[in-house]
DNA sequence: GTACGTGCAAAATGTTTGCATCATT
DNA sequence: AATGATGCAAACATTTTGCACGTAC
């Protein structure tokens, strides 16, 4: 049994070539593609796909946490399969994505105070499950 | 001369009733709107305004620096006249975004350090010229 | 007067939905 | 066999565009 279908039964979800391909897709690419990058990636090796496939599929595994849905400033979504906490940097050029370098990454998560995040969720009345940073970045070589 | 017209004028921008409604809108609230809903709060006051002038006007005013285009993982964008570094606080159920209290947003932000932004910008060729932090919550009192 | 902003409607883009069919379990 | 996933097309939501008219400067 592969890993991609393990991961699958252990989140209780059905193991459907699409499902599959789309999953494997999003975890080898660091690109941390739209939906409609993915679909006409995963296309070009899977037979029968469509875009609502694509669609529900990455609503799925966002559900149960194999995924997350990134927030761009630019109207459309990206997904990535590394649901680690790590940090992202957003080019406002084109609105891609990519990852801060893992030890820089850290440099910068492992700095957040963990009592102010406590302490929020106390003073709001919040359960705060999640932190999503974005460095907001302009290519040096690539101007507006 | 009135305060917006100023900030206005300083950024080389006419000062038109509907820019103006708009700016000072979103300047007030502290709801982080979305295009559409800043569209039906000004339509109140305002009697000439259509969408296509609130994006309009909402990209000039991100353009010159005066309102900052927020992420979203729902499809849609939010906008906020303050442009200072801020944490915000993103409600996984219905999109909504709130500011984090000002002591406790500074609790984090005071603590990124510089040393690690000024590194990657080196390694990566690539200028940094905001940062944008989330967290993701969920109100107790209402569930999914 | 000129350059820029606005309104309108249409179009483009991104995402969701309904329903019949098909596949995994 | 039953439940749940898929494909398709249509609907929907958000944002952008083209163009004629109007207004700030």
């Amino acid at each position: 049994m592969t890993a991609t279908k393990q991961l699958f039964i252990s989140h209780n979800l059905r193991c459907t070539p699409q499902r599959r391909a789309l999953y494997e897709a999003l975890a080898e690419t660091t690109s941390h593609p739209t939906a409609e990058e993915l679909y006409q990636l995963v296309r070009q090796t899977t037979e029968q796909l469509s875009r609502a496939t694509v669609y529900n599929t990455l609503e799925t595994l966002c559900e149960v946490g194999l995924v997350r849905k990134l927030p761009t400033g630019c109207g459309y979504c990206r997904y990535d399969a590394d649901t680690r906490e790590h940090v992202h940097l957003c080019f406002r050029q084109d609105g891609t994505v990519c990852d801060v370098p893992g030890d820089l990454g850290t440099g910068i998560t492992k700095h957040l105070p963990q009592s102010v995040i406590a302490e929020l969720e106390q003073r709001l009345g919040v359960e705060i499950d999640g932190i999503s940073i974005q460095l907001l970045a302009r290519r040096r070589d690539q101007p507006d």
